[in-house]
Order: C-alpha cells, then structure tokens, then sequence
DNA sequence: AGATTCGCCTGAGAGC
DNA sequence: TGCTCTCAGGCGAATC
C-alpha cells in the first residue's frame, strides 16, 4: 500500500520524466475511480507543460502552465509507470498521460480507491486538501504541537496521530512503528499522553518515514522501468504485521489488537 | 466537536 | 481445480 514514503519516491521518480514536458494526450479508459474523473480532464491537460511535480500528504500535485493542478492519489493499490509507448495493456490501466517525450505515465489501480482530480487555477485551495495537518517534516509539527491538539481526547495515541487533520502521513504501519520507537502504547488515550512522550513521538514518526524514504529510494531506484513493488521497508518492521513473533528488543511475543477497526501491532513489554 | 461506523473495491490467501 | 469466505486498507461521509 503506498504510504507517504512510497508516494513521495514515486514523486522523486517521476518528477525528472514529467518537468517541462507537455501533455500531449490523456487517454481516460475507466473514470469510475474513488471519485469520477473530471470529464473535461483531457481538454484541460492536453498540450499543457508541467511545471512542478509537488506532493501534499499522499496527493501528488502536478502543477500545469495553464495554473490548474493535477491531484493523484493512489488509495489502497494504485500505481504509477512511466513507460515506452505501445507497453502492452494490462488489466486495471484506466489512464495515460502521453508526454511530449514519447514515453507516457500510466495509472493503474485495481481497487479503484485512487483518485486523478483536477485543482482548477481559480480554485485558492481544494477541498480534500483544506483541512490538512502538517506534513510530519514540516517545523510546525512537534512533540508540543501533539501534547497541545491532544488534551482532552479520547481516542487512541495511535487514531489521533493517523488523522490526517493531525499529521499527514503516519498511516496504520509508520503509526504502529513509531509508536513502538517511543515505547508508548497504541491504545493509550491520546490525551493522557505526556508532553515528553509526545516530543519522542514527533522524533520517531519523522524517523521511520524518513528510513522508508530513504528504502524506496533504493527499491524503486529502476521503477521507471517497470513496477513499485512495495514491501520496501519490511526487513526494518519491529512489529507490524509480527503477532506472536519476537519483540526485536526484548523477545517477548509481539501482541496484535484492534484499535479503531485497524489491526495494531505492539510489545506490552517495550511499550507502556 | 470528537468518536465511531460505514462504504467503496479487488486480489490474496485460507478453508473446504 | 475451483468455489466461497474473510480480510486488508485510505479516507470521506454519515451517524452517534
């Protein structure tokens, strides 16, 4: 599943293809994505020249010469590839975007849970990035920004940080590890979490998107080529998706819980 | 307002 | 082999 990490290395991979060229031709063959794309997507596009390829939590922003902004976002299983003309199609290949270059950027998503809207150049901002919490590098996000937005909630430390009116980008994996890193406990209420811990929190939550940054880096250094697997950061997991495995640290069996409809990885040990 | 649940999708894996 | 069932998961919308 593309988390931030992998959305932001598909961004450091594309960006070289896509500056400067124009999109010469948009093929839309299925629109019934997560929502439908926009109809006037191809007369928008088309002839356009890329001038910026951005990402905001997991939306890739492609900014166009005309002002307007492509947003991508992959869900659950989209891909992106940017490929040589005539690569055979495969099943769930719902657009092209044809560049200028002669090779073309291709979406495919088989659950369907992506989007490819349009940000129009009038628009000052869009309504599924308004509302937004920081991105996890960003300076405002802190351990004292966490302890301030916390006090008085309920919910689990591990549902407040993966609300992305919170922090964007700590999905249910990075969430889980940082969680373990800071040695707190993913069912704690949010709000009964101290100060300090938090400070640790914002530490680790930037560290392991950072390493698995710097993992799909490597993995996906050829995915022009071909595919983005995932599975990238796997050998450096310390408990998701390790129920009844040993705690990296000290062992013990690594317990899964259900939190908030999510599966929840944690050491009862390590993590208090 | 915050917390919780639902729904959209398909493929993978388990069980029979 | 092939069918059925369950699960996974981002995240907005609806509901409590």
């Amino acid at each position: 599943m593309p988390e931030l990490p992998e959305v932001e290395t598909i961004r450091r991979g594309i960006e070289p293809h896509v500056l400067g060229r124009r999109l010469q031709r948009v093929v839309v063959r299925d629109r019934r994505l997560r929502w439908p794309v926009p109809a006037d997507l191809a007369v928008r596009l088309e002839g356009r020249r890329v001038e910026r390829a951005d990402r905001r939590a997991k939306y890739l922003v492609l900014h166009l010469d005309s002002g307007d902004r492509l947003l991508i976002h992959l869900g659950m299983s989209g891909r992106i590839w940017v490929l040589d003309p005539h690569e055979p199609l495969v099943k769930h290949d719902h657009l092209d975007f044809e560049l200028d270059s002669g090779r073309l950027l291709r979406f495919h998503d088989p659950r369907r849970f992506g989007a490819v809207l349009l940000w129009g150049a009038d628009e000052p901002d869009h309504e599924l990035l308004r509302g937004l919490g920081p991105e996890p590098f960003d300076p405002v996000f802190s351990g004292d920004y966490l302890f301030e937005r916390s006090r008085g909630r309920s919910a689990a430390v591990k549902n407040f940080v993966m609300d992305g009116r919170i922090v964007v980008g700590a999905g249910n994996i990075y969430a889980a590890e940082a969680l373990f890193r800071a040695g707190i406990r993913p069912g704690r209420a949010a709000g009964r979490v101290s100060r300090t811990e938090y400070a640790t929190l914002a530490a680790r939550i930037r560290e392991v998107l950072d390493e698995a940054i710097v993992q799909g880096g490597t993995t996906l250094r050829d995915f022009a080529g071909a595919n983005g697997e995932s599975g990238y950061f796997q050998q450096d997991l310390y408990v998701y998706g390790r129920e009844g495995q040993a705690c990296r640290n000290c062992n013990r069996p690594i317990r899964r819980k259900v939190i908030g409809q999510r599966s929840s990885f944690f050491c009862a040990h390590c993590q208090r």
